[in-house]
DNA sequence: GTCTATAGGCAGATAGAC
DNA sequence: GTCTATCTGCCTATAGAC
């Protein structure tokens, strides 16, 4: 990740909010020329090529989440109350009319470089990787099962993440996504 | 649904296709005429704007998908092997390096007619109804506790199924869906 | 760094002949 | 129904002044 100024970072938080609302291929360099107030041919100075644009956007939100999975990490001693912490922020997503960013993106996967797929799977490793820590942590503390297996556990819970976000955001029912989740891990408590 | 000729079809399964693996605003009524063979402006006749086509095509996959949901209820008399076979498709879908019609469209929601998200949402509905008769059958076979509640299971298995789907095709690891259901199906067994 | 101006292409869409 | 021809506008991207 380069060193980015102030206005190329207003350009990828703008970027950011189009791709989480509409889709990344359904917003311009007019469209950030419009919100942002900087014209289109400055755009491209910051991002020659709308694909740079992507990479830069995925990277520095990956890195984003991971120091913000660290934060509620730091703020929850308690197992299951992490995951329902970050289930919060997704279901705070919702409310913004927004999906996740690496989920938005993964539809558009084609169309994009591998080093924007690359970090696709970085996030989500990275999220797996965090849910098993406290999928680890709720059973040290007894919330969970013994038998319970981290890894296939926290796998399990992010599939339902993404896909009860999909499906409230369909449905417009941010509250789905809760419902599904606590479901999820329901079946998983001892 | 009105009545469509043979090119109309041809023309909404190469948009299928190109929905399914691209994303709707990836390709054009130009794509449709290399594809297809087909004028630009002979899919104008059909299709006098891009939404009507979004609309026909979510029209005419809904329905076909329900069908289809009918003849792998009939083929399974095995609450287990109902939703096993489910997944299977959805597998063999990734196989193919696309990803759930209706999960695609989802993306493109804002910039699509009302209409499209109905169907969205006609098609969430058909998958959960048709995934609770057959937690419900599996209960009743003794394959899955007594306690489950079908309704919650099924919403819960259903966005395992889109999650895992949208997590293994950025991973081009077709086999992480078929071992995240099973997972979360474990968890509900008796 | 930011601008004006503009290139070159493709998008969605229409008119009208056959 | 399918075609040729064409419109209009937007898209990504570049050149060059300030």
């Amino acid at each position: 990740m380069q060193e980015l100024n102030q206005t190329a970072h207003k350009l990828l938080d703008m970027a950011e909010h189009f791709t989480q609302s509409r889709g990344f291929n359904a917003f311009s360099y007019k469209d950030l020329q419009n919100e942002v107030g900087v014209k289109t041919s400055s755009i491209h100075y910051y991002f020659p090529t709308k694909q740079d644009l992507a990479v830069n956007m995925t990277e520095r939100y990956v890195e984003r989440f991971s120091h913000l999975l660290g934060d509620l990490a730091l703020q929850n001693d308690n197992g299951l109350k992490r995951i329902e912490a970050l289930t919060g922020l997704f279901v705070s997503t919702l409310h913004r009319n927004k999906f996740c960013l690496c989920g938005m993106l993964t539809s558009d996967l084609m169309g994009l470089p591998e080093a924007v797929n690359n970090k696709l799977c970085e996030f989500f490793d990275l999220n797996e990787l965090w849910l098993a820590q406290a999928v680890e942590l709720a059973k040290s503390q007894g919330q969970l099962k013994a038998s319970t297996d981290p890894e296939r556990a926290a796998a399990h819970i992010l599939a339902t993440l993404e896909g009860g976000m999909l499906i409230a955001r369909a449905r417009k029912k941010p509250e789905y996504l809760e419902a599904v989740v606590s479901e999820a891990l329901a079946n998983l408590k001892s």
